[in-house]
DNA sequence: TCACATTTGTCCGTATGTATC
DNA sequence: AGATACATACGGACAAATGTG
């Protein structure tokens, strides 16, 4: 009975900001505002929609929030629409894993088993323009090692290109948000090492993250042979490797 | 060069309103705030923080938004502590769904492969209450269908259930958000058959439903069991006929 | 280089609707 | 039912930032 009631509840008590920001962001859906497109100024939008510009602003508010739009201010400026929103989910993964208390044996577990999955399609669906951009992510890192600079960008990127050659969206999206959290939790980690004994640490961050490098060159020639099993493996020991350095991290 | 150039950029541009919410964030993270608690109205926020109550809208905007608060009207009402985070990502999740053309066939392929790993530790590592939780969920599911009804959000809490009973968070999360879509595509596309005749097309929903009540219910004793094989199987094979569903319901 | 126009950021005051006691 | 407390929304104003000529 109690069920029922609960149908055909809220029909009417959207607020005006969340009709704002409902409308613009249907457009967005639409295809009739498409990324690098810019909004009207707030002052305009008010007067189109004919509400305040506070009320505007709020609604702005939740679409930068959710990523559908950045803002700018000065001359020529305003809302302009954004490509993605994956990094935005990120971010709320990261709040959300501090808030539930993840555990560094959760992310590197849960990771471990997804990524193991992902190769296996990998294997199967990258062409070449993947094994391209994975190698000129191997490139980068490189680069930045021989610098004596830590490749942490790189080394999480590489993981999210190969999540993208698997061509699956949804493997795209989990990957990128554990990705995410573990480079929050490493890099929150190795910050305690920058100590007034910074070089010998420093030193030692380069090096496992030229480790890391190494591994993922081997990955993408195991990738581009077409030998499953062989990436696979690599994979495994890779995130496992990660996993125990994390943990010894936070000592 | 222009790389260096990048370090060091932001340091103060942070805008006023942002600072507020983080400060409350901050108060939450560390446990001061917990939920339950509730906020100083608008006004007085206004006060303690030396701004204008514009400025703590927007800062609360964004903590609603990302759901760390909810807010009520009227007397007595204000700023509430509430985490709805995992409600937020869920909902970020279906809007970068529809923005990234995320496939029906991705969809069901990605939730197949993780719920496929997800079921290993669940036989490893479901307790007792877990079982219970989830014979329940089953048989609330029952009462539903035997009052004519379709069960889909309980045949979509099953699912979640079982990653909680994997006892990792991560798993929780991800299951979680995928089967939001999940079940966001079912209704959507269900709806479509709600037309003049719908008392034929609506207890073929329901029948479709008691098939997958069935299938928990035996899935549940296998897990009850340690049935590693069965209950992988049989978890396979469901998520299969869903998947082939939500596919025949496309057209 | 410098002034200017545009746009966001922030503030104040006020009015209204709504939920609670 | 009335008083109170609160969010919601409006209008006007100035400051700060930023691109343009």
């Amino acid at each position: 009975m109690n069920e029922h009631q609960k149908l055909f509840k809220p029909i009417k008590n959207e607020r005006t900001f969340e009709k704002v920001s409902r409308r613009i962001k249907r457009l967005i859906f639409d295809g009739v505002l498409k990324p690098g497109d810019r909004l009207p100024s707030e002052t305009e939008l008010a007067h189109q929609f004919d509400v305040s510009r506070q009320t505007i602003r709020e609604g702005l508010r939740i679409l930068e929030l959710s990523g559908f739009i950045t803002i700018q201010k000065g001359g020529s400026g305003g809302p302009l629409i954004q490509t993605t929103i994956l990094n935005t989910i990120n971010n709320l993964f990261l709040d959300a894993f501090q808030l539930e208390k993840v555990t560094t044996e959760e992310l590197t577990l849960a990771r471990f088993e997804i990524e193991r999955v992902v190769m296996d399609y990998v294997i199967d669906r990258a062409d070449d323009s993947d094994i391209q951009r994975l190698r000129e992510n191997v490139q980068r890192a490189r680069m930045k090692i021989e610098n004596n600079l830590v490749a942490v960008d790189e080394n999480i990127e590489f993981h999210n290109l190969l999540a993208e050659a698997s061509k699956n969206h949804v493997f795209v999206m989990v990957v990128g948000s554990i990705a995410a959290v573990v480079r929050d939790h490493t890099s929150r980690l190795t910050a305690n090492l920058e100590g007034p004994d910074n070089t010998g640490a420093y030193s030692e961050s380069v090096l496992k993250s030229k480790n890391a490098v190494d591994i993922h060159e081997k990955i993408v020639e195991a990738i581009e042979a077409k030998d499953r099993k062989k990436a696979k493996q690599l994979m495994e020991s890779h995130l496992q490797e990660v996993g125990h350095r994390l943990e010894s991290l936070k000592d």
